[in-house]
RNA sequence: GCGCCCGUAGCUCAGUGGAUAGAGCGUUUGGUUGCGGUCCAAAAGGUCGUAGGUUCGACUCCUGCCGGGCGCACCA
């Protein structure tokens, strides 16, 4: 499949090197013009005119009347300053648009692994979790579009002081209750005891002493703690497993820390050996940081990480070395990626750069996917607070928006389980649009009632375009003589042109968002899709005009419509054929 | 103190060194009721945090400052 912009940049190139000598790439750059009417395609002229010191605007001159040639691509080739406009053949936009579908690539890029959502398992999954579930998903499809060979992980944090904490309360003050005895979800339930915990150890400040018997007595393999952690684990990830069927979230490999956090010792002690690492005084395994890359501390001195502290029991990031390492042992990996929040980026730099330093190829590859916090309309989730969004109720929250919505519409002419299937995919769609519609690093502020809106940039929007376009379609099925279509009397309508230009720009725009691990890219261009979808709807009637032109029409139509539920679920949002 | 990220319209967000800095929401005015109400036209709203520098050209790159967030453990 050869794109338009490849058809283009030819012609140009071609020109170029006849009447300059110059054929490097980045000589002409073509671009979207800032407005439509000025034409399809524009050429920029600087980087030729500082090459053959030229004036730019004589250059866009000169290239505009060599463009007017090849008038069965190119219909007009007007100079503005510095830039030529270029307005296509609309035979040659339109046959290369029409039928085109958004296909990904065959499996031949490198094999990556995507870590995302990584819970613990003491409390329930809140908002936070979702944007990385999202953007996780988000990106593992974009990866797999792009011909990655993409295995997706979990990280399930199930060991540490944080467990013990709801395992004692729950072995203190929960009488034998269950998520079954009490009819509530699991990781709700374990959660509750978890605040409880909090509540109780304000009184009681033997508690945490307690709970920090009860983490060693785990680790030595106690048979009664160990049983009862996991009866509360098994509970936890009972309900983390309904919250991520609502949400789509899936995984090919789950690791546990309960399993993972003895790895890397041996690693380190190897490194030590080798003389990686350094024995500090007090007996601790330490690695220097290089002063170019992180500076010095407040007094001056180097800065260092402990891997292993002094009676050699290991650290955090000794278990992410060991994890690390493991994984692209087991999977043969090319590339690691890890989706978690922005407040852990110097944790990944050190690891990443202990990983290089210990000389593993693949540790280059590796690469942090940091995402900034959600705050609520009124400001920051507090836990302390009670304004921790939990993933569930937001959930239901929308979707409730969206089943009034349906309900409204639709009343009893659907049944009530299609409501709730139509109203499930609005109102996930919903959240997902909105939370993957802002850059991944940015900070964002996550407001459920405009994340359903149908109006503006909303999942909703893009999705009711959907259903319009797949309603019309239906509409004209045995109506139109479908093989009488003449794509040549396309174009005279503006927004028939408009939309073949969001069209045509799709497949490099879902590459750059590939590249840049960024679906708001995708996002902004589903907004464009279904926009141009609506303009083309109301100036482009169908069914009311001869059969030659509503049969082109109708293909246009079929191919926006297919490309924007392709570019939907990229971002792991769903459509309804009708909603 | 040091490091990273951010600061663009009332709000939410776009803006690979290049054309008059753009959308959406909200506000105001008008048109439209169509294959399914999500469409269209227009108005108002910006010293792009601030002061310098580099450049033919800076929202974009560099430096200082101001404001916000997050980090900088023998925690996870």
């Amino acid at each position: 499949m050869t794109s338009v912009e490849e058809v283009v940049g030819k012609i140009v190139a071609s020109k170029v090197e006849r009447q300059w000598g110059h054929v490097c790439d980045d000589v002409i750059t073509l671009k979207t013009p800032p407005r439509l009417e000025f034409g399809d395609i524009a050429i920029e002229c600087f980087n030729l005119a500082r090459i053959v010191k030229t004036n730019p605007a004589d250059i866009a001159k000169t290239l505009a009347s060599l463009l007017t040639e090849d008038t069965a691509i190119i219909a007009k080739a007007v100079a503005m300053g510095p830039y030529v406009n270029l307005t296509l053949n609309a035979q040659f936009l339109f046959s290369a648009v029409v039928g085109t579908t958004l296909k990904k690539k065959a499996i031949t890029g490198p094999a990556v692994m995507l870590e995302y959502l990584s819970p613990n398992t003491n409390k329930p999954l809140h908002l936070g979790h979702v944007r990385n579930g999202v953007l996780g998903v988000a990106v593992t499809n974009l990866l797999q579009w792009s011909g990655a060979r993409v295995t997706t992980s979990c990280l399930i944090n199930d060991r540490g002081i944080h467990i013990c904490k709801s395992m004692l309360a729950w072995k203190l003050f929960g009488n034998g209750a269950t998520p079954a005895s009490t009819g509530k979800k699991g990781d709700h339930f374990v959660g509750e005891y978890y605040v409880l915990f909090a509540q109780k150890a304000k009184d009681d400040p033997s508690l945490e002493a307690q709970a920090q018997e009860m983490l060693a007595r785990w680790e030595k393999g106690d048979p009664e703690i160990v049983a009862l952690w996991k009866k509360m684990k098994t509970w936890v990830v009972d309900g983390f497993e309904e919250t991520c069927n609502t949400l789509g979230f899936t995984f090919d490999v789950i690791y546990e820390e309960s399993d993972t956090y003895r790895l890397g010792k041996d690693i380190i002690r190897k490194g030590l050996a080798r003389g990686v690492f350094q024995k500090s005084d007090s007996g601790a395994v330490v690695y220097p940081l290089p002063e170019e890359e992180f500076g010095l501390n407040k007094d001056g001195s180097q800065k260092r990480v402990t891997l292993l502290r002094h009676d050699g029991t290991s650290v955090y990031i000794t278990q992410d070395i060991g994890t690390a390492i493991k994984r692209a042992k087991d999977h043969n990996l090319d590339k690691s990626i890890y989706v978690v929040g922005d407040e852990q980026t110097y944790h990944f730099r050190v690891l990443f750069h202990i990983l290089r330093a210990l000389g593993y190829a693949w540790a280059t590859q590796s690469y942090h996917l940091a995402y900034g916090m959600v705050l609520l309309p009124d400001g920051k989730m507090k836990s302390r607070e009670g304004t921790v969004v939990d993933a569930d109720d937001l959930v239901a929250e929308v979707v409730g928006y969206a089943r009034a919505w349906v309900d409204e519409k639709w009343g009893k002419a659907i049944a009530p389980n299609e409501a709730a299937r139509r109203a499930h995919v609005i109102g996930v769609g919903a959240i997902k649009f909105y939370l993957l519609n802002a850059n991944p690093k940015n900070t964002i502020r996550f407001n459920p009632a405009a994340s359903i809106s149908f109006d503006g940039v909303t999942g909703p929007y893009c999705q009711y375009a959907y259903a319009r376009a797949k309603s019309v379609l239906r509409k004209a099925d045995g109506r139109v003589d479908m093989s009488s279509a003449d794509i040549s009397l396309l174009g005279d309508v503006l927004e028939e042109r408009i939309l073949a230009q969001q069209l045509v720009a799709l497949p490099s725009c879902v590459e750059t968002a590939a590249v840049a691990h960024d679906p708001s890219i995708v996002a902004d261009a589903a907004y464009h899709v279904a926009r141009a979808l609506n303009q083309f709807y109301t100036s482009c009637p169908i069914l009311a005009v001869e059969s030659r032109l509503a049969a082109a029409r109708l293909q246009l139509l079929t191919t926006a419509a297919e490309s924007l539920k392709e570019l939907l679920h990229l971002l792991g949002i769903g459509v309804l054929e009708e909603m």
